[in-house]
DNA sequence: GTGAAAGCGCTAACAT
DNA sequence: ATGTTAGCGCTTTCAC
């Protein structure tokens, strides 16, 4: 305890043993309940004006904070919600999926909610890790992004306990029982393939994101089959391949394709990074963009008008979809009671890389 | 109660109230305090083997994971530490802090750790985020990247509290007190700029990052002035120009940079974001990379090898980064006792983008 | 070897 | 209008 008493005011303020509600309650001359009430506003509680300000200025003066533990013991909820990926990587392949999480931490900070990262990569049939946050009770609800087959199981479970979540990625069907966020991407990929029809090419090819197993992935595949199947051109499975998340993967896949010596006058990469690992593939093997292949990405991420040619894409909103997804959650835990705005559509960003005349 | 009585097996376990260590001891017939030193694995606590197997199979059967805030109230601990970005969107125009965010979560996995994110950019002189974390203990301890002088006030607080803490970044004087973890940007600056030097680049413009008010921007700065200085080259005022973190602000400084009319034959970018930014300014007044502008960033993000041309660039390790700061975290906390091993120094990758004959 | 009991700091129903 | 009291579920000292 002297320990302290020589340092300065901030060190001595952060180390002293931090107040209580009781040392609160007996300085300020009340109960304990009384605090309580107070600083959870809690009204209708007939709490005379002139007792509410007096403890308001000694929990100041006494800097003092509840305990988070001993508060959500008592209370039942934690304050904590978990976004959870399908790997952790994906934060950093995937700008989409960072602009994503920042919007998500932002909106919480305005609800007073804390964000816990989780990422489900260790995961087995047995256990997961965002399950076992439920659990033991770390967090009052949880977003999932871009889920993973695997993942269905655990997600039924949470689901039926009725366990506050938000699922982000549309196309998945075994969730319907659940709040899913999800744009149908499926049609939305439409606006790429369109575009490319719409500029003349019929020899499209797709090179995907995340594989089939992920929901988002298989999605969008589907939208590019679709929308030439509408336009009365078979989908060429030669003219299909798949990357991972990484321009690297990308890089390769477009390379796969390449070495089939198939002809194509358009490539739609499943999502931007994808887009520019093809890039790379295909001004390596002299094809120039985009005169020989046009290109459109999905997403537009930041770097995308930065891309050499600036890049066409989809312009999907990360930053709403946070938003969206957490005030969504937020009206499931029944906190803040703002409402849930509405997701807008993507657009097409046309820029140098699809070859259009409509490019900025 | 019997609502759930009817749903599948996975619903009724995570719906069903969570089992106490109560309902275990009385299951395997023992005491609480059994429970928690089996469970806990308390050894020299003379737990026959008979009774540690029944009370561990008991707490299977019953599906029983202990209430965290019972625990940590309990305890003292709570098993969560915090990530600390200044600002959210750092997440995303940053793929350096995304690497380190990935990385930081995967270390907190294999210690058992939670990861929280916290974001500085509400905080004012009074109240900060990451102090209120603390201080209403949700967290043991915490990571703070890349701080703005701004926090430096409440880092010292926390520092002379003795939380537990590891700041990532480089020449923070003012936080010689606690643990910093952090490479000497200043220095390895110097493979950059060395590099041009090496080219028999004379002329050698800096777009900064981030401002000086953040500490690793300053840093960098110094790192390219001492390099020149050293090289019997005074730095020029007028070949210094700042952007923030996008790679748009790296465009506009760049740009700004050319309006000047001054004249230089190389560019070193605060980090790769940046370099995307200036390629594309430098390419929109028809100056080529590298003929007429050599081009070296730093980070090596993952995209820096997509760029067109691959940039040249300084590979920090974001990944060794992360996992050196959490164990070192973790040391302090006293938990998972795994040693904390070195960081390695960042190299130069010679890409396209610096016209070295040595580009790969 | 095992268990009883005293907290940890807070909330909220109930009593006054 | 304010206070009393009984938990919330766990850890851990101490006694058996």
């Amino acid at each position: 305890m002297s320990d302290f008493d020589q340092e300065d005011p901030a060190a001595r303020a952060a180390s002293r043993r931090p107040a209580t509600s009781t040392q609160v309650a007996r300085a300020a001359g009340v109960s304990r309940t009384t605090v309580s009430f107070v600083l959870n506003n809690v009204l209708d509680k007939g709490i005379s004006e002139a007792t509410r300000a007096k403890v308001l200025r000694v929990a100041k003066e006494l800097g003092y904070q509840p305990n988070a533990a001993a508060q959500s013991l008592a209370s039942g909820s934690t304050g904590t919600v978990a976004m959870v990926v399908p790997r952790t990587e994906h934060l950093y392949d995937d700008q989409f999926l960072a602009q994503l999480l920042a919007s998500v931490n932002d909106e919480c900070h305005g609800l007073g909610l804390k964000l816990l990262i989780e990422s489900a990569q260790h995961d087995d049939e047995q256990a997961s890790g965002f399950v076992t946050l439920v659990r033991t009770r770390r967090i009052d609800g949880l977003i999932m992004v871009n889920p993973h087959r695997a993942h269905i199981g655990h997600l039924q479970g949470l689901a039926a306990a009725r366990i506050p979540m938000v699922v982000l990625g549309s196309g998945v069907p075994e969730l319907d029982t659940f709040h899913t966020l999800g744009q149908d991407t499926r049609s939305f990929s439409r606006l790429a393939v369109g575009h490319l029809l719409d500029l003349g090419h019929r020899d499209i090819a797709y090179v995907g994101f995340a594989g089939r197993d992920y929901f988002a992935g298989a999605e969008r595949e589907l939208g590019w089959r679709n929308t030439l199947s509408d336009a009365g051109i078979t989908p060429r499975e030669d003219l299909l391949e798949f990357g991972e998340i990484t321009a690297r993967s990308g890089y390769h896949a477009t390379q796969r394709l390449l070495a089939r010596g198939v002809r194509f006058t358009a490539l739609f990469a499943g999502n931007d990074t994808i887009a520019f690992g093809a890039m790379r593939a295909l001004r390596e093997v002299g094809l120039r963009i985009p005169e020989d292949v046009a290109l459109v990405g999905y997403d537009d991420i930041p770097l995308a008008e930065f891309g050499t040619p600036p890049l066409t894409t989809v312009h999907t909103d990360p930053i709403a979809h946070g938003r969206v997804a957490m005030l969504e959650l937020a009206r499931l835990l029944g906190v803040g009671g703002k409402p849930v705005p509405v997701l807008p559509d993507p657009r097409l960003v046309v820029r140098a890389s699809s070859g259009s005349r409509l490019a900025n």
